[in-house]
DNA sequence: GCAGTATAGTTTCACTTGCAACCATTTGCA
DNA sequence: TGCAAATGGTTGCAAGTGAAACTATACTGC
């Protein structure tokens, strides 16, 4: 017997955290998106080379940390290079790699960026009890816990 | 003072909510992109057409339903039409609207991926514990109870 | 009943994205 | 050494996506 019961598209998780997603995600973009011709995946690139800004990283450890893939890295860092927002240096020792460091430029809109982010985030966050907040921490961290990249 | 404090890409809210969205969206697509040869776009108009099955439903009411715009509908709509997955006829009445209806192929499709569908729902909250559970229906009702589509 | 406006849906165009093939360099091992 | 396999990164192509223009039909007020 075929399962015709019809799949509520409106109550099917995937679905819902699709549209959460692409909702949140959006309205973080526009943010930077037109005020500094960023897109989501430099933003994504600027935000780990501030994270570990030390010794430069390389394009493969960026995708790494930002869950991209090295095609979309690297077009990415194309960009930014060419905007003059990140240093694109070759390793000593294995000229394949790539050294990547943000410059004066590029910190300038990870400083601009990074607050407003975090402040969706908290306006985000502000519509749920501390309860629900505890939880959805503990939530995430076991549905993205078997997550490659996590 | 410039917030230099760099961002934690990995524990900010809608990264984390990008990253599970992708992963979980994907792992589902796979199953029927390849055997089916159907986009999401398609499958999400399937499914609503299966829920709403009665009357035949409005490309600007399944648009509704699922979130996406017009132009998406439109074109899933006629991928599955030259597919004869579903059937498209002209309102009478209303000549600008189409009324459309699955076809006895495409409740073969529903039949065939919903309850995979569901599976991986089921697979996904099994990793939770039941107050986790109710938790996260809580969350999801809050957060997306802002946004327009819901 | 007719001019102007609103609505349903499609088409077009510019842009992004993902996959696969590709080049360069390095590593492993006979 | 020296050649096959692996690795870092880029490029090309095909498919997906969104905004705006366009067509066709229906409604509204005079």
């Amino acid at each position: 017997m075929p399962d015709r019961a019809p799949l509520e598209l409106e109550r099917f998780l995937p679905y819902r955290l699709s549209i959460l997603s692409n909702t949140v995600s959006q309205a973080i973009a526009r943010e930077y998106q037109t005020r500094f011709d960023l897109g989501v995946t430099e933003w994504r690139v600027i935000a780990v080379l501030a994270r570990y800004d030390g010794e430069g990283l390389a394009a493969r450890e960026v995708a790494e940390r930002t869950a991209m893939d090295k095609v979309a890295v690297s077009r990415a860092v194309a960009r930014l290079a060419a905007a003059g927002r990140v240093i694109r240096r070759t390793h000593r020792g294995d000229r394949r790699r790539s050294v990547l460091r943000l410059s004066a430029r590029g910190w300038a809109i990870h400083d601009a960026v990074a607050p407003r982010a975090r402040a969706h985030e908290r306006d985000l966050l502000a519509r749920l009890d501390v309860g629900e907040r505890e939880c959805l921490e503990r939530i995430l961290d076991k549905l993205l816990g078997a997550v490659p990249t996590a």
